[in-house]
DNA sequence: GTAAGCACTTAACAAAAGGTAAGCACTATA
DNA sequence: TATAGTGCTTACCTTTTGTTAAGTGCTTAC
């Protein structure tokens, strides 16, 4: 069977919706402004929790353990104590998180060029209304 | 306690802000509850205003207004206004939302393995809280 | 003996996001 | 005459999301 990609401009309904579909759940997992920077800055290795909070930028502990607390009830984070004194915490990634490769990649590439594409136009166009980078 | 090796870290740390830096700009420009799904639904060719909202499922039209001004504004999508009557608005994606398409592509694909997984998961564990699909 | 680090939690609050319902100005259909 | 469809906009309200600041209990470093 022939595998579907962006290029195939003529996508019928079916697969529309079927699309749709698939990025809903997709967003319903990994969606939201924490949860993919997460699981980015654990793609280096175990962290403890105020070293994840240092390496992300303007997450708060509050959100940092709401986000850690949804990411490990769905699969894509282990949470593992080593009691003592004092009790350490490491956050790693799963296998399952491993799946999401090919988006984190993408998204990543994508994210690189964007950047580069708006500051190309930043230069051109200085003062119009116009796409911005993250704050 | 184990001490980290510093320049193990320093190393990854730099290709982990450059990614966390990149997903950021990424989820700055397509973050949000309805932003990919609406480029989902353009892909199949342009769609009217009210053709889009209804195949959106859950969508506003204050939503929807507001969020294709600013894919619009991003160089994502097209307006297009036809003068008659009535006035026909028609929505179509730019060449650059095409730069997504990997991104789509691995999303769309990894929805789908997910939402498999989590059936099967659902079979066997009916009632620990447990990942859920989209509702 | 005080500060700082560990991993959080809680309360109080603010901002952002989003929904609902109504309305506008027009036309085609029943 | 009434209804529905066209593409929105506005006012109002709720929900979600997030922040700050403080606190907990213990330990090591200065």
């Amino acid at each position: 069977m022939a595998k579907l990609n962006s290029s195939d401009v003529h996508l019928s309904a079916e697969a529309c919706n079927a699309n749709l579909m698939a990025v809903g759940d997709a967003l319903y997992a990994i969606g939201g402004k924490w949860k993919l920077r997460i699981i980015v800055a654990l793609k280096t290795g175990s962290k403890r929790f105020n070293e994840l909070q240092r390496s992300i930028e303007g997450i708060s502990a509050k959100a940092l353990a709401a986000e850690l607390k949804d990411l490990e009830l769905n699969g894509f984070v282990h949470r593992r104590v080593f009691t003592g004194t004092p009790v350490v915490v490491s956050y790693e990634l799963t296998e399952y998180a491993g799946t999401l490769g090919d988006v984190l990649d993408a998204l990543s590439s994508w994210g690189r060029m964007h950047r580069e594409t708006i500051k190309k136009s930043m230069r051109k166009n200085k003062s119009m209304a116009s796409p911005n980078l993250a704050p």
